[in-house]
DNA sequence: CGGTTACCCTGGATGC
DNA sequence: TGCATCCAGGGTAACC
């Protein structure tokens, strides 16, 4: 479900509650999400355990705890989320975590687990995992650098801007984003792009990213909310995801919904005004 | 090897 | 109301 943006929101939620908070226990409710470690090292290293970090690493959250006692590492691909304070209990709770003095939950949920949960023994382990699987992130990739990574495949724009190798952070709603605020039509080849529309697109990212954080993020229906039950503000003001028939806001032509090549189901939103092939 | 598809899950919306 | 179908922001394994 969440994006980078979705995901930065999690981790600035999380962290005036849980840093330098000790753990009186963490509680694994559904182990078959456990990818890495297991849920009796989740446990073990977990109880007493003071975190020292929450942090973000493309569309993961990580959670360092002090002493040795390991690296947490949550992806919450489609449907996980995190919730504080929340006066019942929710539903497809998958993690609990028990904090002492004075004593709160936090819950970690979701609703499909399709999300993965990872624990590392250290810093390096985690990072390997992390360079194995992710590009830099869309927030620190230079033009440059993103320019050399897009000249390496034959692919279309949009599903390169989507894999996590090739930069990590951005989905399905931020591609459509980036690419109709930077005027580049989904279907152009990633290699074909122009030295304008690299920068286009390069700046692009970093504002369109910059600027879902800063409201939020992006909820709808029944799916991603703050970890404080709150909808993020970035689909009340977005140029194209969901907005199928709706006039442009640029230019009034009104928004195609299609399915492109290399992404199996998923809708692609664009303006066939302002991005052209 | 690079690119594309099937599939992992569940719940809400929609259509008959 | 009941049942079937479709859809969803992600990611990986298997296939061509």
């Amino acid at each position: 479900m969440p994006e980078l943006p979705e995901v930065e929101t999690m981790v600035r939620g999380l962290r005036p509650a849980l840093l330098g908070r000790k753990l009186r226990r963490l509680e694994v409710l559904d182990p078959s999400l456990i990818q890495v470690g297991s849920a009796a090292e989740l446990s073990r290293h977990g109880r007493g355990a003071t975190v020292l970090d929450v942090g973000r690493r493309g569309k993961w959250v990580v959670m360092t705890l002090a002493d040795s006692r390991g690296i947490i590492v949550i992806q919450p691909r489609m449907t996980g989320g995190f919730w504080l304070l929340k006066p019942e209990r929710p539903d497809h709770i998958r993690l609990t975590f028990h904090l002492d003095k004075p004593r709160a939950i936090v819950w970690y949920c979701d609703t499909r687990r399709l999300g993965k949960i990872a624990w590392y023994r250290d810093a390096q382990d985690a990072e390997c995992a992390f360079e194995r699987s992710q590009g830099p992130d869309a927030l620190e990739i230079g033009r440059d650098q993103l320019a050399e990574r897009l000249s390496r495949t034959g692919r279309g724009i949009k599903p390169t801007l989507m894999d996590q190798k090739v930069l990590a952070g951005i989905g399905n709603i931020y591609a459509d984003e980036v690419l109709h605020q930077a005027r580049i039509h989904p279907e152009r080849g990633a290699r074909n792009l122009s030295t304008v529309e690299l920068d286009r697109l390069h700046r692009a990212i970093s504002e369109i990213l910059q600027t879902a954080i800063a409201l939020e993020g992006s909820s709808f229906d029944a799916g991603y909310r703050t970890v404080l039950g709150l909808e993020g503000g970035f689909l009340a003001q977005n140029a194209v995801y969901g907005r199928e028939n709706l006039p442009c806001r640029s230019c009034s032509t009104p928004i195609l919904k299609t399915k492109i090549l290399g992404l199996i189901g998923r809708p692609t939103y664009y303006c066939p005004r302002c991005q052209t092939r």
